[in-house]
DNA sequence: CAGTAGGGATAGGGTTCA
DNA sequence: TTGAACCCTATCCCTACT
């Protein structure tokens, strides 16, 4: 998702993802009451920013001693 | 077509057009000869995955900025 | 309703770059 | 080196046609 009108681009998403469930980006996009602040984002655009926004660790160091059940 | 024994898949599945052609996804699923090995797959999964199989050239070109080292 | 063809959409790994 | 943005494509979905 490019640079401009960050804030509420989110906001909308949030709000497309609150009507439709995550993974319906085409539906969000189409949707009339969203369709306007989105009109420069494709349906890839939302879910890659979905999977940022997302994102749950993404700062602190893991715990050495931690081992995976899967691993 | 989901991601495990992919290339015992394949196989089967080309041993199957070899046999059938392509389009015969259903008469390909339900020979006993390779019915075992796509026990997990549909007859649209095979559609699908022929597709990809085939495919001459990528979908998209590469971004043109990228260089590797290693290539 | 079944099956297939083909276009469309999604998921998730990969790549770029500030 | 990190992370938001953007790319790649196998897989899955939808619909028309038969």
């Amino acid at each position: 998702m490019a640079n401009q009108k960050t804030a509420e681009e989110e906001e909308t998403l949030l709000a497309g993802i609150a009507k439709y469930g995550t993974g319906k980006w085409r539906n969000i996009l189409e949707d009339p009451e969203f369709s306007v602040q989105l009109q420069y984002r494709t349906n890839i655009d939302l879910k890659d920013k979905w999977r940022n926004m997302s994102r749950i660790n993404p700062i602190q160091e893991r715990n050495p001693n931690m081992v995976r059940f899967n691993e």
